[in-house]
DNA sequence: CCGGTTAAATGGTTTAACCATTAGAAAGAC
DNA sequence: GTCTTTCTAATGGTTAAACCATTTAACCGG
C-alpha cells in the first residue's frame, strides 16, 4: 500500500533535478553545465556534494565529463551503453551464461528480422547490397577483419531495419556480450566465411519480396549454426586443457 | 586499432577494484563492506573519493547503503533493477515509444512461451494451476486489484518457467516500463477479466499438451488485444482532451 | 519488566585548500 | 608575419578536518 519513505540526500535531489531537465528535453544532448564551483551554488550545497550527484549522472550515461579549461559536464543523448553495461555485469557474475545469451539472441534476431524484412524500403535494400559487395570483396582479398567488420555493419542494419529502437538496443546489447565468446571460440576458416556470405545474400533476397518469415528463417538457422560450432569448440577446448 | 587510454580517475579504481570482488563471488551478496572511514584507509584515498566510488556501485545495482549505527554499504543480488531504470531513462527521453514497447513485448513474450511450455514441469504445471484457481475466485468476488496480482504472479512466473534469466530480465524490464500505462489507459471491465481468464486457462491446457506452439500463439494473442484496446483508449483521451 | 535516556558508530554534508589537465593567450625566435 | 615556446587561468580531481543526522544498543530509573 505504501512505498518506502526515501531517505532524503540532498546529492539524489541534484541528480532528480538534472535528470528531469535533461529527460524533459530542457538540456539538449551537447548542451554544457555550469562549472562545478556554479552549479554548488545554484544547487546551494556544496561542491563534495554535487559531485556525487555528478558521478550519478555520468552512471546513468546521461552526461558526460571532460577535463581541463574548456571541461565540464556535457549531455549525452542516451544509448544502450548502460543496459549493455548492467548485463556485463550478469554475465561476469555468472547469472547470464553463454548458453542463455545464445538461446536469446536466436529468438530476437529472427524477431527483429521479420520487422526488418516487412519494413525494408529500397535504400535499405541498396545499402545492404553494397555492404555485401563490400564484403564479398573482403572475403576474396582474405582480409578477414574488415570482412568481419562488415558483417557486423550489416547486423547493426537490420536493428536499425526494424524502425523500433528496443530491438536496435537489446540487439547491440546482446551482441556487445557475446561478441568476445565469438572472438576467442570461433576461428573464422574459408568455409565458415562463405557461409556467412550465402546467408547474407539469400536474406537480401528474401528482403527484396518482403518475404519475412524466409528472412527471419535464414537468420535463426544462421545464428544456430555458429552458436553450435562455437559451444562445440568450447567444450572440446576444456576437455583438453 | 586502440581504445582510448582512460584516464586515471582515483574513484574508477575504487570502483573496479570493488566491482571485481562483487562478480568474481569473493564478496558475497549480504556482505557488509567495512565503514567509510576504514575503506578509505584500505584504498589509501581521501572519504571524498572513496564516496564518489560508493555512489558508483550504488548506481550499479552493486551494492546497497544503510544508515545508522549498524549502516554501511552491503553487497546486493545483481538483478534486473538498472537495465529497467535505463529502459525507463529511455522512454521518458522520448527515444523510445509506447508502441515500441507493445511491439517488442509481443516479440519477446511468444518467444519466452514457447521456452516455457517446451520446459513446464509438473510442478510448474501444478503452481500455475493454483494461481489460476486463485485468479478466478478472486475475479469472482469482484477484487480486481488483487486479481491483476495473481495475473503478474503468472506472467512473471512464465518468465521463471523459461528457465533463461536474460528473458526474466527483459520481460521484466520491458513490464515495468509499460505497466503504468496499462493502469492509466485500461478500464479493467468483466468482459476483460473473463477473456484474461480464458486465455490463462487455454495456455495451461497447452502447457500440459507441451503444445508450445498454441500456448505461443495464445499469449501472443492475448498482448495484441490488449494493446490494440489500450492504445484506443488512448486516442480516445488525445482526441477528447 | 518496561520505558525513556544516553552514548557511540555510521553515513551525509560542509568547507577550504591544493593538484593535474587543458586551451588559449602571451611572449619569444626566426 | 609566422611558428614555437612559455605562461596563465579555468576546470575537474583530490585531500583533509570538522560537524550534522540517523540508528542501534547499552544503560538506568521506575
Amino acid at each position: 500500500m505504501f512505498k518506502k519513505a526515501k531517505q532524503s540526500r540532498v546529492f539524489q535531489d541534484v541528480v532528480e533535478q538534472i535528470q528531469d531537465a535533461i529527460v524533459s528535453g530542457q538540456l539538449e544532448p551537447g548542451t554544457k553545465l555550469p562549472a562545478e564551483r556554479e552549479l554548488k551554488d545554484m544547487f546551494n550545497t556544496s561542491r563534495g556534494t554535487l559531485r556525487e550527484a555528478l558521478r550519478v549522472l555520468e552512471q546513468k550515461g546521461l552526461i558526460e565529463i571532460k577535463l581541463g579549461v574548456t571541461g565540464g559536464a556535457i549531455v549525452k543523448q542516451i544509448d544502450a551503453e548502460p543496459i549493455m553495461e548492467s548485463l556485463a555485469l550478469l554475465v561476469r557474475s555468472g547469472e547470464i551464461s553463454l548458453e542463455h545469451l545464445s538461446e536469446f539472441r536466436i529468438k530476437i534476431e529472427g524477431s527483429l528480422m521479420e520487422l526488418a524484412a516487412v519494413r525494408a524500403t529500397d535504400e535499405d535494400i541498396n545499402y545492404l547490397q553494397d555492404l555485401y559487395n563490400e564484403a564479398l570483396s573482403l572475403a576474396e582479398k582474405g582480409d578477414i577483419v574488415n570482412f568481419l567488420k562488415t558483417d557486423e555493419k550489416m547486423h547493426a542494419y537490420f536493428g536499425t531495419m526494424s524502425r523500433n529502437p528496443v530491438f536496435q538496443f537489446v540487439q547491440q546489447s546482446i551482441h556487445d556480450n557475446i561478441h568476445q565468446y565469438y572472438e576467442d571460440y570461433f576461428p573464422m576458416n574459408e568455409e565458415s566465411v562463405q557461409e556467412n556470405l550465402d546467408d547474407l545474400d539469400n536474406i537480401i533476397k528474401a528482403m527484396k519480396t518482403k518475404d519475412s518469415g524466409t528472412a527471419a528463417a535464414i537468420i535463426v538457422d544462421h545464428v544456430k549454426r555458429f552458436n553450435d560450432k562455437m559451444h562445440e569448440t568450447i567444450k572440446q577446448k576444456n576437455s583438453k586443457p
